[in-house]
DNA sequence: TTGAAAGCGCTAACAA
DNA sequence: TTGTTAGCGCTTTCAA
């Protein structure tokens, strides 16, 4: 180690400051002092020392982005997304992962990214009163992705899609179908880190059915948190009741395709028994030919991420942007079997 | 922002050399004097600037980690199980994704982790000559996880599975069923970032039948670039042949699937008509019932970190550590059917 | 065990 | 357009 910026001055024959602006290409510096510059630069070797110029400016050329995993589809896919925009403008991403309530809790009170960051990116952990004041007390900017609570999003941007409106899509579908008796898999708050989405969905379920004078049935709104086993039980506890649902809403993709096992699993068959829609379009739902309602997952990741560099950049929080979803019709939905009076037509998916 | 550690030092009446002795917890520093100085910090709400700190002991308290995704499952659950370790060392996770070669060779012409973090951890990214030089100019550990090349094997950690091996196992198993004829998936070399997995696991594929005395036929080695849709499209390729295999191995789960998925809308049956099977132990295997070779994939991000971890505290760079795989049967694999015609299979257009 | 003070390597305000 | 220089806020000798 060792060339500091000194070194490459020198033998540019100028000041350190004009080192300092020509390598940043800042807009005033000469042709000729510029090119001397970084030729010596490219010469000496010489890489800016990031601690030396973060304490200097208080930049720190980095982005903090809160997730609860990353080992899980939708996370990665919004991370990725992420990463590929801020390195692009120049930011490196710092990961933390918040797994489980415990470090939840750590990493709002401790808040390790203190200092350390230029921003923050907090996906799907919509902020209680307490953290959303701990993190604006970091006094840079926050972009959310996903469903926030109201408090938070006053003061920071956010990017999520609307999970009322696209479970009221999916459940309209199962009603557009025949169906009556619709169970529901919801992603369950307990253990996991309450996120708003299941709550939100289950809104949207019961608004479909309220519009269709379907009675609710708590009985046939049972949990999955989130996992695909959650939703092998869920749908195994539906089937034990003396009247199964003949359609069944998943809150998410990977609840649905372990709702799926278990109906093959009983011996029945899908959509001829039971009908399954989830939410998400995960990457695998295709191969379990699931009908879904697709979010726009990449689109989170970069959006979110524009609306950061922008907001570093100087511009206000803007309003919070709410994506499409999108009905996909796959062959796991189709008419109820038996009861049904008016026949739909039959969709193509088979 | 504004509080220092010259306010704490005032505030608990010593010096800024004791305050940052206290609060890094060193040996040398009264219990009294710790005590005041840890009380001050805490009324102060005073946080140590990081870059301050960098510049001044030269450590980053950042271990970068470079992978070729985070959407992808095995990428997702090691950078995942590395976040976990490194944070509960005080670390933070700077991550660099690299999804194609034109950022590959950016990341390592660039460098753009230098002087950034205290190690590198590479995944799933066999560094040819030129980066391994590069990346050992950093003059930091560096960890590399997943098959290496001979030439950085030497000066960096690493931990991995054998693939041969893991390969040899998958396949023998399929000949333990009868089969004779069985055909391979391959991961693909050409436009993915050349891993060297494909080439290990053709290895062991190939092992496998010499030892059992099979003919190689190179027209049942399709490629399907490690990818669902290339594992469905291989294997149409596979079933599209005069005499299909009975079995085929295919070298990720993923592409199992992708199999599976055309096996079944060729209304073929498996194990009936074809046996897969995968490698890697996906979480979404079960589902499918795809029997598989396990790799330990958390463990790999475990031990990646504390290798990481032991080398920034000074430890040498270690033998290689190579981690066991395991055979795990489900239903995709069976014994061959009895057939006296191949008759041509009704493939799907896909 | 403690404190004084010299850096660490850069950026930015100011002067030229 | 360029250079001078005072910080930025710590860590780490070294001396006490």
């Amino acid at each position: 180690m060792g060339v500091g910026i000194g070194d490459v001055a020198r033998r540019a024959g100028v000041s350190t400051a004009t080192v300092s602006r020509a390598l940043r290409g800042l807009p005033n510096v000469s042709d000729d002092a510029r090119r001397r510059v970084l030729a010596a630069a490219l010469e000496l070797d010489y890489v800016v020392s990031p601690s030396a110029s973060s304490l200097a400016s208080g930049r720190m050329a980095a982005i903090g982005v809160v997730a609860p995993s990353v080992a899980r589809w939708f996370f990665g896919q919004v991370v990725g997304a992420a990463e590929d925009a801020f390195r692009r403008a120049g930011y490196t991403l710092m990961l933390y992962l918040v797994e489980d309530q415990e470090r939840r809790r750590r990493l709002f009170t401790d808040l390790p990214m203190r200092r350390r960051v230029d921003g923050l990116v907090v996906v799907s952990l919509p902020l209680d009163r307490t953290e959303t004041d701990a993190v604006h007390r970091l006094g840079i900017p926050v972009v959310q992705v996903g469903s926030v609570r109201s408090g938070s999003v006053e003061r920071f941007a956010s990017v999520r899609i609307d999970d009322i409106a696209g479970a009221r899509v999916a459940v309209d579908h199962l009603i557009a179908l025949g169906h009556a008796e619709i169970g529901m898999i919801a992603g369950g708050l307990q253990e996991r880190l309450d996120f708003t989405a299941p709550e939100d969905r289950r809104t949207g379920y019961r608004h479909a059915l309220a519009a269709a004078g379907l009675p609710v049935d708590p009985a046939l709104d049972v949990e999955g948190g989130y996992t695909v086993a959650g939703g092998e039980q869920a749908m195994a506890q539906l089937l034990a009741r003396p009247r199964p649902p003949t359609a069944v809403f998943a809150q998410s993709d990977e609840m649905a395709m372990g709702a799926l096992t278990t109906i093959r699993a009983a011996g029945l068959r899908c959509p001829d028994d039971v009908s399954v829609i989830g939410f998400d379009d995960h990457e695998m739902a295709r191969l379990f030919d699931l009908t879904t309602v697709a979010q726009p997952v990449h689109e989170q990741g970069e959006l979110a991420a524009a609306q950061m560099l922008a907001m570093i950049a100087g511009a206000p929080a803007g309003e919070p942007v709410v994506l499409p979803t999108r009905l996909v019709v796959r062959g796991t939905t189709g008419p109820p079997a038996r009861r049904s009076v008016a026949k739909p037509p039959r969709t193509a998916a088979g």
